[in-house]
DNA sequence: GTTGATAGATGTAGATTACACATAGCAGCA
DNA sequence: TGCTGCTATGTGTAATCTACATCTATCAAC
């Protein structure tokens, strides 16, 4: 079976949705900033677009599960702005992410301009045929 | 607003879960394989372990958008076996892909190493003030 | 004929997300 | 004073996605 569960440390990653998770972190890794500010350099990253209501509910997400932190600025004119930073567990995630993150790249890159279906896998010499001369 | 929606080329990406997607678009880009195959391949990659039935879903998924065609593979004694192989369609999509990847690395890399919040946002010299001393 | 590995699939609860919409502060302007 | 528009943060909801448990079936070995 692949269904591997409790062996390895199990990770905190979902791997699934978080790319919007893990930029947000990385932006709040230099300064603090809040939703709607995180949202333009989201807008202007080049990046899809996120939806600016899934980028406030993931913030809250964020505080909720102690990556971040929030409090109420109201030292500017407008709208209060709830400014968010980094919590220490904040960074720690976002490092090991960036290790995934690194080991995703690797595979993707070995299995683009290479062979080797994955990292370690030792051949065990019943592959699969290759396409029909890569049409 | 941040909310664009019609403006840009507007991306099939859903950016989110498919990390998953596209290793497993990228495994087929150089061989042919079944489910259960790439699902042993993920689990050796290195990457956080994926739900077989996952997998499956997911393969069927990409089915029925057209990135990936099937058959039934008799030839091998054992259960039949669904035989997965990337589409004209699908290796457009992967390379679409790879690009928001770069960007997306390269946003990470810019904000973990360095300044400069997004890409080439002209900084409007409204800046969040960094924390103080970087902790 | 029982066991175990291979191979694929579904049922389901909970989470996530896109889209639409709501609320509120303030600025400019007539 | 009323209106409009931008800033800023949110909620309601349906659709989709995912982890986990469970199921079916083929075949080999014993």
């Amino acid at each position: 079976m692949v269904r591997r569960k409790d062996d390895e440390q199990d990770t905190p990653f979902r791997m699934h949705g978080d790319l919007l998770t893990t930029t947000l972190l990385a932006f709040l890794r230099n300064w603090n900033a809040y939703g709607y500010q995180l949202a333009q350099q989201l807008a202007q990253a080049g990046l899809p677009a996120f939806d600016s209501g899934t980028v406030y509910r993931t913030l809250r997400q964020l505080e909720k599960t102690g990556l971040v932190s929030s409090f109420w600025d109201t030292s500017e004119s407008g709208p209060a702005r709830r400014m968010y930073s980094l919590t220490k567990a904040g960074e720690l995630f976002l490092s090991s992410w960036i290790d995934v993150l690194g080991r995703y790249q690797a595979v993707l890159q070995k299995t683009l301009d290479g062979f080797a279906p994955a990292a370690g896998i030792e051949q065990d010499d019943e592959q699969t045929p290759p396409r029909a001369a890569r049409r």
